[in-house]
DNA sequence: ACAGCCCCTGAACGGTCGTTCATTTGGCCG
DNA sequence: CGGCCAAATGAACGACCGTTCAGGGGCTGT
């Protein structure tokens, strides 16, 4: 091989674009967000986001002090707005753990169905920033993990959930990141022209978790 | 930014070596799944994976034509073993559904655990390889995926599970898609120093499936 | 009208990439 | 011991990377 263009055979659809005409920030951002998702980060060049809002490579670094910060960027606000969202569902559910449990997992899925694009690069090109950027999109990780940690702790003590054991013992640390991993990789194939809608889905995704964690009828 | 060596701040561990003692073309697979999962296949030079294994970069090209046919040939002996593996464990679990998907999620889970880092590189790393060269792999995910299709759809037709609906109904093949990628999605987070065993992983996934998907006790 | 500023352009820089190839190595067979 | 050939070397090639920067509009406020 000499050329280096290779494309992802993955997921997501396509994008050029004319001079688009919002503020050219929210164009780059845009942009990157649909060419990591397409592509992946490492082989999208500072040269492919720019032509895709019709601007040059230089032009970047007026608004961006590198491609790094970029990515970083466009992971940080989705992630951070994730975050916010989570918390709010969980606040407004009222105090039963199984309410709970539920809107989180239909604000969570929703947003993996409807905003593909955003959650495929939070999820899926976080490794590629450099480790002194990673830290603070991680800890939001970490406490999206908690929450749900919270809910299922909270449902055990008060024996709305009974969740299988794992050597002996209840391990909810392992039962969220497996809850966390399904809700999450929805992003990596449903497609909003498929069968199903994102309503049903989340459905169908709370239906399942609150099975698996034995929750009372 | 000048220097292009950034690492993928992710799982896995290290390496490096000395004239590896195997087969060339064994040594050159070992280190290309070490460095493709510790990195990520885009960042991970030809000059990496042989130094890893204490050649030089030209050497690679006596046992494969290309970086992108290495990739391909690892990712597909460990895709066509895992296939293999579900397979002979479905036909070996008898004929009750609820055997079968626990014998399934028990080879599949144990697998990711053990073989993080092929499960890794096979998972996430299938994305850069050629268009042309990524058929086969998809296909093979494909079956895989029908083969859990395959007992839900016996364990709904027998009463034996009674899964949750989507829109009214049964949506089996995005059930399946869910629980595979929980299953799957073990290998980016399970620590072999971790303080569950692979034996109890494995237990503690099929409980959770089993759930989900109504199985009668 | 004109200064000042923001933003964009596009050439240039130093570096790294996958791949090729002429050459050398080293083990095996007769 | 000499010939043979598979396998390894490392320089070289052409391409392209992220980033910089001097130069050039086209607004704004006065």
């Amino acid at each position: 091989m000499t050329k280096r263009k290779q494309a992802r055979t993955d997921v997501v659809a396509p994008a050029v674009a004319e001079r688009d005409q919002r503020q050219p920030i929210e164009a780059i951002r845009a942009a990157a967000f649909q060419q990591f998702a397409e592509r992946g980060y490492p082989v999208v060049t500072v040269r492919d986001i720019m032509k895709a809002c019709g601007l040059t490579q230089g032009a970047l670094y007026n608004h961006f002090k590198s491609k790094d910060e970029l990515l970083h960027d466009i992971i940080a606000s989705t992630q951070g707005e994730l975050e916010r969202l989570c918390q709010q569902a969980v606040a407004e559910a009222g105090s039963d753990p199984r309410a709970k449990l539920a809107a989180f997992v239909r604000v969570y899925v929703m947003r993996h169905c409807r905003l593909r694009v955003e959650a495929l690069v939070a999820n899926r090109e976080i490794g590629w920033l450099d480790p002194g950027r990673v830290a603070d999109i991680r800890r939001s990780r970490r406490a999206i993990r908690d929450i749900v940690v919270g809910i299922l702790a909270q449902g055990v003590e008060s024996g709305l959930f009974d969740p299988p054991r794992a050597g002996g013992r209840v391990d909810l640390k392992a039962i969220a990141m497996a809850l966390l991993d399904q809700w999450t990789h929805v992003s990596m194939w449903y497609g909003p022209g498929g069968e199903i809608a994102e309503e049903e889905m989340a459905r169908l995704y709370a239906d399942m978790a609150l099975r698996a964690v034995g929750a009372r009828a």
